[in-house]
DNA sequence: ATCTTCGGACACTCAATGAG
DNA sequence: TCATTGAGTGTCCGAAGATC
């Protein structure tokens, strides 16, 4: 057996480890400086994977030999030329599972800054109110949580959340999801550190991230952050604060976009919320990124009482992780390097993964048929749980939503200066991959790709429109793929 | 306490399928 | 032809284990 050039890089690395008691992980990350450019590094240790090169073992796109090298970014660079083949050059080298890891980060801690801010005024709730004002401003990503209102418009996180600490700037956070949102560099900007350091050979822009690679002490967070919270009582904000800036989130949006006029109302509607969410910050210390975690005991009995009250917003991953980030399994960015590259000084090395070219010619047997929509109307008077679409407020005039109203439940989304039919991703009960394609009782939007695509008209792929299938998932594993269960019916139909 | 690993939930893509 | 399905494949959350 060849033993193929990245197993040599690895074992360079592994001796050149030499962790230092303080900093470790920067001085694992920064004591080999890299040679190769990225092109270089793309010519000599990028091969593209020919289509279908190696269909094994890969367990939704994890391999083995692929987690045994996560953990070093460097070695990584050098051995891995890709995390597909990666896996076969691999198999059967005795890797050390100890040889160094300095690129992980919490999972929370690469969120961008934009992100952090939140949604719609979403850094202030910290929580929610209701599940609709929640899904509107997205604050259930992992940051929102942590944040806590600043009503001097400046967003900071909070001391809670350990790795949040120095964000780079997200300039190009999420262009391909957002025809719609794009950031202004004000809006991202917001995040600043009194006391910086630069760190040589970085941009301005990227020295954010370096200093503390992983978290900083906590007794330093504390000092930083402690202003927010001791301001953060229910007193201080008896007074409705002016409506903080409004911030893109990384979720996509899930109603269309407020006016400014729109988003002052809403922002006052929010009023005894926010008070009541300021008093209380959640304070998780674990990321819980569905944050289905309403800030007020009211709302989340209410929730309990409602059943159909939505929480969950859609987790917006990006196209393309970098080779760093999926080795890690964490969380990428758009930019090259990405935000987590830069922290951990892993520019050169910032590319993206190849994927897979997917097969042509698999056939898949018979669809679930559908059904003429003139039924449509009588088949979704259905109460069994296929009835997705009773979640959803109805959307504006104008926009069909889905076709039973009845069912909407009254939610405090009546309270929100809008209504929208442009909630995406909702789901309720178990929405995920429930294992079973046609058991999904997930409802969601057609694609978020762009972001938001307005106007909508509620999807609608729930089994209800449908008859039964013929053949009954006689099928369900054409493509021969065993471990996917995974059939969250994402990108699902327009009535239109 | 902090960092790393990695199982698995779920997001996204797009060729096959089916209806008009 | 176009809308829809749903398998294929990717991202990355977050808990558990490892390490300091
Ligand atoms: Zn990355
Ligand atoms: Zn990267």
């Amino acid at each position: 057996m060849n033993i193929p050039p990245q197993q040599q890089y690895q074992e360079q690395d592994q001796q050149q480890q030499q962790p230092s008691p303080l900093l470790k992980q920067e001085s694992q990350i920064k004591q080999e400086p890299i040679q190769l450019s990225t092109s270089q590094y793309q010519q000599q240790n990028f091969q593209p994977v020919p289509p279908y090169a190696s269909q094994q073992q890969q367990h939704h796109g994890h391999t083995q030999s692929y987690n045994s090298l996560q953990g070093s970014p460097i070695g990584a660079l050098n051995s891995y030329s890709n995390p597909y083949n990666l896996n076969s050059h691999l198999m059967g080298l005795s890797m050390q599972s100890g040889s160094t890891s300095a690129a992980s980060l919490t999972s929370s801690s690469l969120a961008p800054a934009s992100v952090a801010a939140g949604g719609i005024g979403a850094s202030n709730i910290s929580g929610s109110t209701t599940p609709a004002i929640a899904y509107a401003s997205a604050p259930s990503s992992p940051i929102m949580n942590n944040l806590q209102y600043n009503p001097s418009g400046n967003s900071h996180y909070n001391q809670n959340s350990s790795s949040l600490y120095h964000q780079p700037t997200y300039q190009q956070q999420h262009q391909q999801y957002s025809n719609q949102h794009t950031y202004s560099s004000q809006q991202q900007q917001q995040h600043q550190h009194s006391n910086q350091h630069s760190v040589q050979g970085l941009s301005s822009s990227n020295l954010t991230s370096s200093f503390y690679p992983t978290s900083p002490p906590l007794q330093h967070q504390q000092q930083q952050y402690q202003p927010q919270q001791q301001h953060g009582t229910s007193t201080q904000f008896n007074a409705m604060p002016p409506a903080p800036p409004r911030q893109q989130s990384q979720y996509a949006p899930l109603v269309p976009p407020l006016s400014d006029a729109q988003y002052a109302q809403y922002h006052q509607l929010l009023g005894s919320t926010f008070s009541s969410a300021a008093s209380t910050p959640y304070h998780s210390n674990q990321s819980t990124p569905y944050s289905s975690m309403p800030t007020s005991p009211t709302l989340e009995y209410q929730q309990l009482a409602d059943p159909n009250m939505v929480q969950k917003p859609k987790r917006r991953q990006v196209k393309n992780a970098c080779v760093n980030c999926q080795k890690a399994c964490k969380k990428c960015d758009e930019g090259r390097p990405c935000t987590r590259c830069i922290k951990y000084g892993l520019t050169d090395t910032c590319v993206d993964s190849t994927r897979k070219v997917r097969k042509k010619g698999v056939k898949r047997g018979p669809y679930k048929r559908r059904i003429p929509q003139t039924q449509i109307g009588s088949a979704s008077a259905s109460t069994t749980p296929t009835m997705r679409h009773a979640v959803l407020p109805n959307g504006p005039a104008g926009y069909m939503s889905e076709p039973v109203t009845a069912l909407n439940s009254p939610t405090q989304s009546h309270l929100l200066p809008f209504t929208s039919s442009a909630i995406g991703s909702l789901e309720f009960g178990y929405g995920g991959n429930a294992g079973s394609s046609s058991s999904s009782y997930s409802f969601q939007h057609p694609r978020m790709e762009n972001s938001y695509v307005a106007p909508y008209t509620t999807s609608y792929s729930g089994p209800s429109l449908y008859t039964a299938p013929y053949g009954m998932n006689d099928y369900s594993n054409v493509g021969g793929n065993t471990n996917n269960t995974n059939n969250t019916n994402n990108n699902s139909s327009n009535l239109s």
